[in-house]
DNA sequence: ACGCGTTGTGAAAACGTTTTCATAGACAAC
DNA sequence: GTTGTCTATGAAAACGTTTTCACAACGCGT
């Protein structure tokens, strides 16, 4: 049915582990390479994958395990990951939690058992605390969320000093009563909330948190029953792109216009909080080389086993916009 | 070193054959099947895919192909073949192409490599063109482009419908000088703007067509320049997100204000445009049921692969906000 | 008591490669 | 001329499963 190697052998006239040497690396002289090449031209021989993992034990793969791949973070981080992977002759795998710890258990399993090179994970807090690198038979590097000190390679934003660079920021511009709205699965929303909690201390002024499912719909609905109470805060610092989405729609949806009747401020610079006016301030994360650097050290890793655990932590910038402008 | 079914089966006192079948779906007596289970949770085997996949020959992959998974029309349509495919019990392998014809015929040897189950597919046109069925030994099914009539599976949008119906909706609100700005790589783009033409020819008005590759940086450009011209136009259709996203940029920038200074409708119902003020006018397409069709396709042809060749057209809806309020 | 289908099991073949091992030949050194 | 070190090659083992095949044990109708 299917040509196999086999056949290329027979085409070309030698045997089957010449065919597989002129294909891959092994010595073989000219002549036969060229026989062999023509052969495999000649019966259109495509090689099986499988059975060339089987063998040689090499997956030449990786797996990505994201959230929710339509959360444009991971959109972008992926998209790099997915060029460096491709770029070193590996594929993808890609898998979405959507936040579920029995799906990204369930998805870790599944990586073992495809024998995987290695694995890019933005795991839930849940799931990062109970990590334990013995369990696995690959690098794992964690991506945006973090696990304990000392488990796994890891890239993250410096999410503290983030959080309380937005802080900064609205204090300079005059506002005071600054609220928080973070998400409520991730590491990062809760450093991100660290940050925010440290520097309104720093500034002697009393914090309101709120946490929230880190999607859309939830924030939205979040922030309009906060809008509706008596106390609402003249500002709000919220932890990721969904959320500030969420937080734009609900201050529309309430005739609240910015900055005058609530200053915004959140994470992830993406093209529409550009456009949308005044401009969303934002803290951006420098995404391509965060799906970069996780793949870097991925590599780093099985190239030298023994090495340190490393985490790569990258600085975020402020992008100041209108909406948080001067309060006036 | 690593442990196989063998040693699930010394440790439970069968055969490797009876542990497969008790694993998978054979049969084998109760008493059995608990001992193997008892000896997989003692030794903590985890199955070989490849193996299993070489042996078996069913390889539970499907294949993505896109050009660029950060365009939030493949994002949402990925994410929604992403759950059939889980729910299926496949993995999924993600390919971006970046719209170069070299990287598809790489990434669809790729596929044949894999053996994979099938392959989901957005093609450039000039790859559509000459796909031909009897070169892949696994269901293609076409999705957002589509290729020569009879050819493949695919799921479409009415396309040429969708962009009449932009321009019928323009023409409605009182403009006449429309110009169309359309993707150059796509029969997609094309299809739209022969519905452009066709709604210009009927309501007597004069077309401007302008083609530009089908990202944000490019279309940016090409707006910019075009509302410099003398002659420029009163409203542009453009034919899809990004390339909306270039125009509203260059819009902004040129301190040219909507619908006012230009009217603007284009395609992909994204968050951001309604929350760009006053809202964009948009042809919304039904990205999740796209995705879920395209499986759909897929999984039939599976079950009886001589079937007819069926096309799924999915209509748009015109969503009209601000940006192409009535002309004064 | 006999044949006969059914069911559960194990031995061994098969899946399509890569890799190990053995060997034949070429060439250099003594 | 003998020995030794290469290099290119083929035969066969190996990778870890599933599946085929053979067969024993069992219940059933005659």
């Amino acid at each position: 049915m299917t040509v196999g190697i086999r056949d290329v052998a027979r085409a070309a006239g030698v045997s089957t582990a010449t065919v597989s040497r002129a294909l891959g690396k092994g010595p073989v002289s000219d002549a036969l390479r060229e026989q062999v090449e023509a052969a495999v031209r000649a019966t259109g021989y495509r090689p099986n994958l499988s059975a060339r993992r089987l063998r040689s034990q090499a997956a030449q793969t990786i797996g990505l395990i994201v959230a929710d791949i339509r959360n444009p973070f991971f959109t972008a981080v992926s998209r790099a990951v997915e060029d460096a992977a491709y770029q070193a002759g590996m594929r993808l795998i890609l898998c979405n939690t959507g936040e579920d710890a029995e799906r990204e258990a369930l998805y870790l399993r599944l990586m073992q058992e495809e024998r995987v090179t290695g694995v890019v994970f933005a795991p839930t807090r849940r799931t990062a605390e109970r990590l334990r690198p013995e369990d696995f038979p690959f690098p794992l590097v964690l991506i945006d969320r973090t696990g304990p000190p000392g488990g796994h390679d890891g890239v993250v934003l410096d999410n503290v000093a983030a959080g309380a660079a937005l802080v900064d920021h609205l204090v300079e511009q005059g506002y005071s009563r600054i609220g928080g709205l973070f998400g409520s699965t991730s590491s990062t929303a809760r450093e991100r909330c660290d940050g925010y909690l440290a520097a309104m201390r720093r500034h002697g002024l009393a914090p309101q948190v709120r946490t929230v499912l880190p999607d859309a719909e939830p924030a939205q609905g979040e922030v309009a029953r906060w809008l509706a109470e008596p106390g609402r805060p003249e500002a709000l610092v919220v932890s990721n792109g969904l959320i500030l989405m969420g937080a734009v729609r609900a201050a529309r949806a309430a005739g609240v216009a910015w900055p005058g009747g609530i200053a915004l401020a959140g994470f992830d610079n993406e093209p529409w909080t550009e456009l949308v006016e005044p401009g969303l301030t934002v803290i951006e994360q420098p995404v391509a080389e965060i799906g970069a650097q996780a793949m870097g050290l991925l590599f780093d890793r099985l190239k030298t086993p023994g090495q340190p655990v490393r985490k790569v932590v990258l600085s975020g910038r402020l992008i100041a916009r209108g909406s948080t402008g001067r309060r006036s």
